[in-house]
DNA sequence: CCCCATTACGTACGGCGTACGTAACTAAGA
DNA sequence: TCTTAGTTACGTACGCCGTACGTAATGGGG
């Protein structure tokens, strides 16, 4: 082990205890980290999350960050993990594709609130404690559903990929125009322009003939909740009787 | 415009011409480009692709590749593009089940071959030329179905959500095992135990009922390319008649 | 033929993740 | 109670990164 006491072995962040018995007591936390991290992503965008400005955000030098947090790898799940904190577990009603199209709706506000969620969702968090959190809670609204529990889990896996493809897509164009020097608008107008163009061409014309009817971006005042719902609604008649 | 012809302006890079008409002849082209990254990320991953790496593997100045390529961020579409050029294409069968998912198989084969796709893909990508090919197969495919043409679009999207998502499930271990400087079997190993001493905590008791079954982890000697097959066709069930 | 847009690219700046060394601190063991 | 070993805090430094900018060379259009 190193002198810093900063260990290269495969770990779990979560296995690590948050105070070692030994030394002086930690002057932070987890907590106050990840949420001082999840400040600046959601105000400056994820690029700005950097272990300097998380440091001296909560007051820190840069490498004492390094106590609580082996790699930034760690606090990005640090911060998907804070913001999973932010569901709120209704009983389940005994209907349980309604139960979990509200959990989609909650998924799809968390990351409204949060745009770098989406970028930063990786199966490898799958296990937080607040994703443990959730999957238990998913499979409290399916036990009405008589599928082996492989398959709820599945299903599951399935809803959350569709939501996290869905709202990326939502997400995309803003994210990407905050990202760069100009506004989202300049952004869509150049990206329609171009593939106006193409469709000109005459080279797709299944596709020209499918955005004709309405704009070719995701959602060009199309009542974005309802498509939402809808997508959701008919991953979830797969499943079940 | 500055010095060196790097306009600042929204655009999109595959509205620039390759050549302009003044100046010495370009001793690039983006495909030499797109192919060296896509080189060095498949070998040693995403984040080894730099424009100095770039630059260098074509023989060329760090600065002389922003004549081609304005942003990173444009390498990445350009890398997104190049491997989408990789899909075979036949003819439809009239069974547009089969075709889509026939598709879906080779976006699978695709993404792991090059396993940053996933992480890379983005609906602002979603419109560069080989992606355009790619919607214009996925509409032929669909002649037979008959629902309005928004739909079908909605429905390649539903599809490739669920594949891009079941795929970064069966990628992720690896892919960060690979970035860190421990194995997939260590990584697999902490997160299992970790997730283990969790489950005998009690506290998620459907959820270690559900994994007591097979092993935790996405895929602990499951015959992988069955249940991506399985949960694709069920998406695709999911519509028509 | 010559002008000037364009290509090529070296230098430099500010930022990044993080290895490492050192000093201050405190709980556990003698 | 005193020692000591493990822990926290954090400054410094290294090698990267993206890219702004300035300058020299190039070659097609008027």
């Amino acid at each position: 082990m190193t002198a810093g006491g900063r260990p290269a072995e495969p770990e779990v962040i979560w296995s690590r205890p948050q105070r070692a018995g030994r030394g002086p007591r930690p002057a932070h936390s987890r907590e106050s980290i990840a949420a001082e991290a999840v400040r600046i992503a959601d105000a400056e965008g994820i690029e700005a999350v950097s272990m300097r400005r998380v440091a001296a955000g909560i007051g820190a030098g840069t490498m004492s960050l390094y106590n609580y947090v082996p790699r930034k790898e760690e606090l990005y799940e640090l911060m998907v993990d804070a913001v999973s904190g932010e569901y709120e577990f209704t009983a389940p009603t005994g209907d349980w594709r309604a139960d979990l199209l509200a959990l989609a709706r909650q998924t799809r506000a968390l990351m409204h609130r949060h745009p770098w969620l989406p970028r930063l969702l990786s199966p490898v968090y799958g296990f937080s404690p607040n994703a443990l959190r959730y999957l238990e809670h998913s499979l409290e609204c399916l036990a009405p559903l008589d599928v082996p529990d492989a398959e709820k889990l599945e299903l599951v896996a399935a809803v959350n990929g569709t939501v996290a493809t869905y709202v990326a897509g939502e997400l995309a164009l803003a994210e990407r125009a905050r990202a760069l020097p100009w506004s989202e608008d300049e952004e869509q107008g150049v990206r329609t322009a171009w593939l106006g163009s193409r469709l000109a061409s005459g080279e797709y014309p299944r596709l020209a003939a499918a955005v004709s009817g309405t704009g070719p971006v995701p959602g060009a005042g199309l009542d974005m909740a309802a498509v939402f719902d809808r997508s959701v609604s008919r991953l979830l008649g797969a499943w079940g009787a």
